[in-house]
DNA sequence: CGCGATATGTTGCCAATGTCAACATTCATG
DNA sequence: CATGAATGTTGACATTGGCAACATATCGCG
């Protein structure tokens, strides 16, 4: 098989290779060249599979999004109650970061992605289309301003939707801060304080 | 003065134009030869004020720092109510990215810079050097724990410092959010909606 | 004023890199 | 087995970051 021809899955070896030197190199001195090297091919290998340099990463990058939205989904499901699965959504998403950190500085690495990615959170600040989803799909718009509902009442002079994005605000903001700077919070009670905090009303 | 030779202020000159540059091109794609032969100056000529490409793009991102610097010591200037200065922090801060997206964007293109830049943020979330700043100084540790301290009683299960923390990672992520996209609050409100956000008790 | 040190800008050079074109080998499918 | 599509290789080229050596301007100091 491995006929030092045909590599039997090249493709897979250099996005999982890849992703360990773009992180240990980092973005400005990550190599296409040295990547093949390592991975004892021709310089012009990887062109086989992707069409440039900055393909590859977006490649590398749209693996971990689909990781995150997995991950999202997993921590929704079977929960029913519209709040309670809202909150397990910022679990979701600060607890992923806090567990896979290299991935929001992979997120970030890419111009205009910062961190709003994952086909959920795509969803999530858009207001859909009409009934364009699958009927049993979560909906991260109506998810997030049906939750904020009961909050609206407390807050006179702000809106649901407003409600809402103030509370994923702080939700992308604890990944983004606690991931940026390590310590904030003990490390032995660190998810309890993220639950904790992801729960705070607003 | 101009003789063609020494170019009268090349080193702001590259900074000012290397700026333009940097967010037209991109990260990956900006150069310092193409920085030069823009400016009419040898391909080195960046070398005589920049150590590499890598310290150049740190003086750009620094000068940034400073200008969001300015902008939250002017946000809290003559404020003295320990709520509102937090407040005024917030404003300042969400509205200086609102004003200066691209800044952010800067921000995020060193990596590890994260949006936790500028002087007054560092001490931030630092416990500060008992004290190690001149007496007048804003202490940001202390001016967050310290306007958190009202609702400590509200969230039983937080400390101060972790109010601190989420009211933080709110401004923080508001500010993240709104930059990466447009359109989340309407225009002629947004500034009037955002003061709202940033003052609704955490 | 003059002169030397220093700052600033230039030219030449090199290795590394992204990427294209042409070619080679293997695989799959009839 | 033959032939075209995948996959990998070699060679070439322009661009780039960065070093070294050199040129010119500026400035301090006698």
């Amino acid at each position: 098989m491995t006929t030092a021809y045909h590599h039997t899955n090249l493709r897979a070896s250099l996005l999982a290779e890849g992703r360990r030197l773009l992180l240990a190199e980092g973005y400005a001195h990550f190599s296409l060249r040295k990547l093949a090297s390592v991975l004892g091919v021709s310089h012009n290998a990887p062109y086989r599979h992707f069409a440039s340099r900055e393909e590859f990463i977006k490649a590398i990058v749209e693996e971990d999004a689909a990781r995150f939205d997995a991950a999202l989904a997993a921590g929704v499901e079977g929960i029913g109650d519209a709040a309670e699965r809202l909150y397990r959504l910022g679990d979701a998403y600060v607890f992923f970061f806090l567990d896979n950190p290299e991935v929001l500085l992979l997120f970030e690495i890419l111009p205009g992605q910062v961190a709003l990615r994952g086909e959920v959170l795509a969803s999530l600040f858009s207001k859909p289309a009409p009934c364009a989803h699958r009927e049993g799909a979560m909906d991260g718009y109506e998810l997030l301003t049906d939750a904020a509902q009961p909050f609206a009442g407390r807050f006179p002079g702000l809106e649901k939707h407003e409600i809402a994005l103030g509370y994923w605000a702080k939700v992308h903001g604890l990944a983004s801060l606690l991931v940026a700077k390590r310590g904030l919070l003990p490390e032995e009670s660190l998810r309890d304080r993220v639950r904790m905090l992801v729960r705070t009303p607003f």
